[in-house]
DNA sequence: ATTATAAACGTAATTATAACGTTTATTTTA
DNA sequence: TAAAATAAACGTTATAATTACGTTTATAAT
């Protein structure tokens, strides 16, 4: 065969999942503990190895559902590490992935049952092999593509409000915003539609809730327009 | 052996190397005839396989010399291709890294002496493998980065005037910008130089000559500057 | 000296942003 | 049941940025 002067490694597929806890209004990373040796009980991302004949992105999907219980959730490749001597135990190139869930009751529940736990970013375990580089990498990541993509989305819950918005933004670069500028700039897209209801957990008033409404981005998108959120 | 019961896939790095020329105001992609069998003989990305202890971004590194006498110049790695059936002729998974240089004379000649050629994306032939997949990838990639990033400055050559940096943009978005306008904002980022030197190439008056302060550039990035080009 | 012309500069109207103060809707408690 | 408390929502004004234009300048060729 034409290419067996070559060699062959191992190749692997990590998933860095993501979820926005509204309340702590903190980033938080999952992680299990590894199942095989070498390192096994040390944590990690969730991964496995990409099966013969199979897609990298099914590999991706595949290992997701398999630890979490998600499918139909946001799942995208963000970078792949391969240094030569990332893993002791053999040379493996890992594709990492990236999933960003929205932390409501239902993913909590199942990510439980599962044997998952999730770490604020702010107090992460030592991590095995590179992974803590793979989080850093999608940290960054997070932070340069949140200002012009509407990511936070992915991370928020489908109806959020404004505040818990403002939160987010405040949250993942650290600094305070106004909130009468921001309600103004937001609302001026018109990407969030208003809903007739309101969140009541925060405020004797309570909070409308909104959604973000991807079809209208979509339109947008395609006659140039370039979102600045941050 | 641990991993043992997975299998092996041989891993490459392929290397986007774009150029952008300053006269046909176009973006080229270099291409090679394909030298091993399956597809010898067809246009192709340069590309090699991950050679034994060698780190992933060694292997773009040395691709890239190998082909072109490049080094030092701008080499990320941007996504990686890893379909089942992207190789008839084996299981390859490949990463895709591009490399983006300026054209000038040296860039020509050393280029020529490989025996590449330069395709114009307008003008592009058929592609073996998924590499048409890669460059549209790549191409995408570019637009979306080069708005807020300083992109298009590994594009250009060092010393650049304002109307060839105006064009370039005209270019890879295909809209008209007022001269005027692109002129204000993109001195008042305090980002360009102007040198004590003219291009008379295009005109009878002659066009300043400018250059990118990356150092200032960095400085601004690390006190959370966002840059806004386009 | 005149002409041609790309390059450079200027201005006024409009729009967006920043930095503030005020009002509202609701629950709790006095 | 009126008053207090307070997060949420709304408003205003000054400043800065953007847009859409017109005008001047430096140089080589005629």
């Amino acid at each position: 065969m034409t290419y067996n002067k070559n060699k062959k490694y191992w190749v692997a597929v990590d998933c860095l999942v993501l979820g926005y806890d509204v309340d702590s209004q903190s980033i938080n990373v999952l992680s299990f503990k590894r199942r095989v040796d070498p390192f096994a009980g040390q944590w990690s991302l969730i991964g496995g190895f990409v099966d013969e004949n199979e897609d990298v992105g099914h590999a991706a999907k595949r290992v997701l559902e398999k630890f979490t219980g998600l499918n139909d959730v946001f799942l995208e490749q963000i970078s792949t590490f391969g240094t030569a001597s990332r893993d002791p135990a053999g040379r493996v190139i890992s594709i990492l992935y990236w999933s960003l869930i929205k932390l409501d009751d239902i993913h909590k529940d199942i990510v439980k049952e599962h044997g998952a736990e999730w770490f604020s970013i702010k107090d992460l375990p030592t991590m095995v092999l590179d992974h803590s580089d793979m989080i850093n990498f999608g940290l960054d990541f997070l932070l340069s593509k949140a200002k012009n993509t509407p990511l936070g989305f992915e991370l928020l819950p489908n109806k959020f409000t404004l505040p818990q918005l403002l939160h987010f933004y405040e949250a993942i670069y650290g600094v305070d915003l106004d909130d009468r500028n921001f309600r103004k700039k937001i609302l001026s897209s018109e990407l969030l539609k208003r809903l007739d209801e309101k969140d009541m957990s925060t405020s004797r008033k309570g909070a409308f809730l909104y959604s973000f409404n991807q079809e209208k981005y979509n339109e947008l998108l395609s006659v140039g327009y370039h979102l600045e959120l941050f």
